[in-house]
DNA sequence: GGGCGAATGTTACTTTATAACATCAGTAGC
DNA sequence: GCTACTGATGTTATAAAGTAACATTCGCCC
């Protein structure tokens, strides 16, 4: 999926969901894009205050809150970070794999293997709710 | 298992891993032990500073990240916190919960559970660490 | 008792995030 | 049109979390 159908496919997706992917929402999205994996939100700040002059740090976390919210972006705890997600359509749980050596991002999908992990919860009188786990390890190109 | 015994048996287990639980180290495990669940690091220098005076910021980052590397404490990224680990002898691999109601933390055993997600990374190329997932939910108590 | 490495102290700063309040834009009802 | 409301954005100020860099101290070996 090209950039602009990914926001067009974005922009319905909130439609869907009964709020609105403003411009400046919708900027932020793009700014976000335009980096491969994780963004750091002072990043994607200093990114905006080129496009558009001054820019203060509550209006990026409030556009980064409401597309995660949407399921568009996944935060990213472990760096600070967010990462835009791909298949935002699906109900998906996933995983975010993290590189310990050059701090790449994937995400993975895991529905089926979580299901053991939920079990866990279970016994131990938790309810999981629906998200995606990060996990750290070594990317393929980093395990040599 | 009671604070004492914790605290002896975290100093040996520091010992057998080539290492000293410090005078410094021992008190900021401490007053980690003192608090219920998850600790921030800036509480904790709070509470150091009540008891010695001055201390600053280093001062109790490192004796947290020694903590964490020896196993004592996990931290949990999506709190910015620290749960003290009481089963730091056995290899273990553990998922803390996090309940998004009310905070509280706990920790259960997972390694069985985990296999499915490493088969997930493994067809991902991606070699998991051994580590600690944190999962969001609700608890026993926030469920109702 | 001099030299070494690990640990701790100290200062200053960076990065990350939010509270609180002001303003603006759209829109439903009059 | 005007008003009142709601949600979004702007603005200011500050809180919270984390680290770099260098100084000092401590324990230990020779
Ligand atoms: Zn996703
Ligand atoms: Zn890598
Ligand atoms: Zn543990
Ligand atoms: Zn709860």
């Amino acid at each position: 999926m090209n950039r602009t159908d990914y926001l067009q496919a974005a922009e319905a997706h909130c439609e869907r969901r009964g709020c609105k992917l403003t411009a400046l929402r919708r900027q932020v999205l793009e700014l976000v894009l335009r980096h491969e994996g994780v963004v750091k939100a002072y990043q994607v700040l200093a990114d905006l205050q080129k496009e558009r002059g001054i820019a203060a740090p509550p209006t990026v976390y409030r556009a980064l809150d409401f597309l995660v919210e949407q399921g568009l972006l996944h935060r990213v705890d472990a760096l600070n970070g967010f990462v835009v997600c791909d298949h935002f359509e699906c109900q998906h749980e996933s995983m975010i794999l993290v590189c310990e050596t050059c701090g790449k991002v994937q995400e993975v999908d895991v529905i089926a293997a979580l299901a053991g992990l939920r079990d866990v919860a279970d016994a131990a009188d938790f309810t999981l709710s629906r998200q995606n786990l990060t996990l750290t390890g070594l990317c393929k190109a980093c395990r040599i």
